[in-house]
DNA sequence: CGGCAATAGTTTAATATTGAACCATCTTAA
DNA sequence: TTAAGATGGTTCAATATTAAACTATTGCCG
């Protein structure tokens, strides 16, 4: 049997870790979401708004990627903001399976107004740790996040 | 302008940790999700089984408050688990507003096959950090997560 | 007693989310 | 060149998720 004492102090460890880390993921997502609910957008769709913005335009498999959803959801996501006149598609010319999502005029405006705010109200939710702390966080959670990556 | 250097460097150090702290938990719940959904089971199922296997019954409300999830979404899951026969209902009779919810036999036979996998899952997903690397994220996390409670 | 505010759950509408099936397009290899 | 396989997107079905409107029940206060 494998878990003798160290082991199964080990796992207690990792488990309680694990609750601490999902529960401060979901409570600052949900004490920020309302900020962005103000504007009208939800998580996903400041996400990509916020990936085309620092990364220029993408194709929707990669802005998938970049905020880490599925395909199908992507379609979704890019409908609703383009119904908003937030972005806009374009068929690629040479490879036509490629769809390049950009932000319109608005889009960008939206976006460049919101991320301050939003960087802001993110600050503000990290404030209760330190600058080391802080690294250290982001360290940890790092290596937790590419396990099995790379 | 309140953006001189330190202020941003704070800010840029806040939002990385912020980025990262959310990365880890999306890419761990991603990895982990397979497992659950093995066993037919989502994440949220999940999480109110184990919630009623380690707290015994509990009324909607407390369920949503554990889980962190909406009054609404909770009348949705404990649906799906009751069609399944997993937990039941019971109208409290004292005061006829609470329903409590309970595991079945079935409910409590699964989740206490499934909770020791799921729990060497997690373990596995954490072994990246040593024993005093998780009682740091742990410590940080929870203080992240508690601000502006209690 | 009688009405009213508070509380627990449900329902509804909108969006999210995934995986699977499916279509269109491109690439490759026979 | 054409058929097969890979790749990008869409659609669909199921569940999740929230906020808001709504129902039922309780407690309180005048």
């Amino acid at each position: 049997m494998a878990t003798r004492h160290k082991g199964s102090s080990r796992e207690v460890k990792a488990l309680d870790a694990y609750i601490k880390l999902m529960r401060a993921a979901e409570s600052v997502s949900a004490r920020l979401a309302p900020g962005l609910a103000s504007a009208g957008l939800t998580v996903s769709q400041f996400g990509a708004l916020e990936a085309l913005y620092h990364l220029g335009p993408l194709c929707q498999r990669d802005l998938g990627r970049k905020i880490l959803k599925s395909g199908g959801n992507i379609t979704m996501v890019v409908d609703n903001l383009e119904k908003r006149e937030l972005v806009e598609r374009v068929r690629g010319e040479s490879d036509r399976r490629y769809i390049t999502v950009s932000l319109t005029k608005q889009g960008r405006k939206l976006i460049g107004e919101l991320f301050p705010r939003h960087a802001g109200a993110i600050r503000e939710e990290m404030c209760v740790l330190s600058d080391a702390e802080l690294e250290k966080l982001g360290s940890l959670c790092k290596r937790v996040g590419l396990k099995d990556k790379a």
